[in-house]
DNA sequence: TAGTGGTCTAGACCACCCG
DNA sequence: GGGTGGTCTAGACCACTAA
């Protein structure tokens, strides 16, 4: 035969399913439609409905769709770009950004945010939970480590129960603010929803996560550590180098 | 009863299987060690084989695990560290990089970059593939459209198949070096791997990958766009801004 | 209460790797 | 050829939403 290329790849059933649905939502769904249900879906394209399923969870992680139990499965809007540069934010807590402050704890960092603290100790450390929203929706949850050496004027007893716990917070990036910050890393991961992120971002454990961790720089020390998850299903994370010509949306 | 706290979340089976193995895998295994295989694993935990893979995937997104058809499921090492920042490849093929040049084309680009060009038009663009090699490891696959005014000395002709199709490619490259980037735009978004791109990077189509969309900018216009998609399970994509003090690793 | 997506089961067969 | 992970089936039940 004149098979120029061996394929070797006997395209299986859910990926043929997948590129015909996607090529049908380019054709003839507009965003926000809803699909019909997954037990029709399948009957009316002769697989099992966990097939089925794997092509909608494909769909769904590329962006394409979005599912809500109860409710059904819908066409997804285009991803919303969200900046994440080194322009905006410059520290966490800036004013006029779209973050808002959700709760305060004192406690030790978990290892994989005390491995990128220069103490690597398990000292407690302030942190502040707060929730990013754009467009109205919420985008991201976000975890802010700060060592308690860092903002000196900032009580490290036990907060009290009684008190408002964002009041701590609050106080808390109200010092982070004065400081002058000299840098900062940052690292983009894939992760999945803990149960908490999950509560907050409105989705389901084990989401799929784009994790930003960022360091912040202060007289060559790291004064802070933001663990950031983001919905990989809604967001693209733009990075504008201090350029005047973003990226669309 | 004294629940403070209303759960209101029953914890799943995978998920509470993937917690277990989770710790299982700190405190018990080395990197590299092979798990016992799916069948046994199901049984010991007492479930169905579905759902102790629901599990696995879970771990494997966060790159915990490697599983590979045919040899078995194996502890992962951590996540590898890969510059995407705006200091290294400051212009594609920027020499002394890990990128190498797997192939050429001109044809015209998928929509989603098209959009992204200042002329939307579907024109045929200089393709080059390239794979980014990283201690010995594929980690990227990536497609490099220009536009043929971009180089205007390279050829738009058809290429001569009888000719070595990575020449046409690095004068193509060799060519962008010479003018000035005045900028770039950078995007992250969780896509899945295409064919080619999963044959390139030794994975399954459909696996997850972080895509990086870059614009690269001279006299105000867009003079190339790449977008390349990085194995997620193995990388962790950072951004140096120029400091000094980069991330471990 | 009816209908949706999410979880789970107990099987079967297939593609791939290695000895 | 024997063992691995990948795909697929045909069911069942559960959690959630909205009318």
């Amino acid at each position: 035969m004149g098979t120029t290329q061996v394929e070797g790849v006997p395209e299986t059933k859910y990926w043929h399913l997948k590129t015909v649905l996607s090529d049908a939502l380019d054709s003839e769904f507009a965003v926000g439609e809803v699909l019909p249900n997954e037990r029709a879906l399948a009957a009316r394209f002769g697989v099992a409905r966990a097939t089925l399923r794997q092509a909608l969870e494909q769909l769904e992680l590329e962006g394409r769709l979005q599912r809500r139990r109860g409710v059904g499965t819908t066409v997804a809007p285009p991803r919303i770009g969200v900046d994440v540069g080194p322009t905006e934010h410059s520290w966490p807590g800036f004013m006029g950004d779209d973050w808002q402050t959700e709760g305060y704890a004192l406690e030790a960092p978990p290892a994989s945010v005390a491995r990128v603290l220069d103490t690597g100790g398990a000292d407690p450390l302030h942190t502040v939970r707060r929730t990013r929203v754009t467009h109205g929706q919420p985008v991201a949850a976000e975890l802010l480590y700060v060592p308690v050496p860092s903002v000196p004027t900032v009580s490290s007893a036990p907060p009290d129960p009684a008190d408002d716990p964002a009041a701590r917070a609050r106080e808390v990036l109200r010092e982070l603010r004065r400081l002058r910050l000299e840098g900062q890393d940052r690292a983009v991961e894939l992760g999945s929803a803990r149960a908490e992120d999950a509560r907050q971002l409105d989705r389901l454990p084990g989401a799929p996560m784009l994790v930003v961790t960022t360091r912040y720089l202060v007289s060559g020390r790291v004064a802070a550590v933001s663990s950031a998850t983001y919905r990989a299903d809604t967001c693209r994370l733009t990075f504008t180098d201090g350029q005047p010509v973003p990226l669309a949306n």
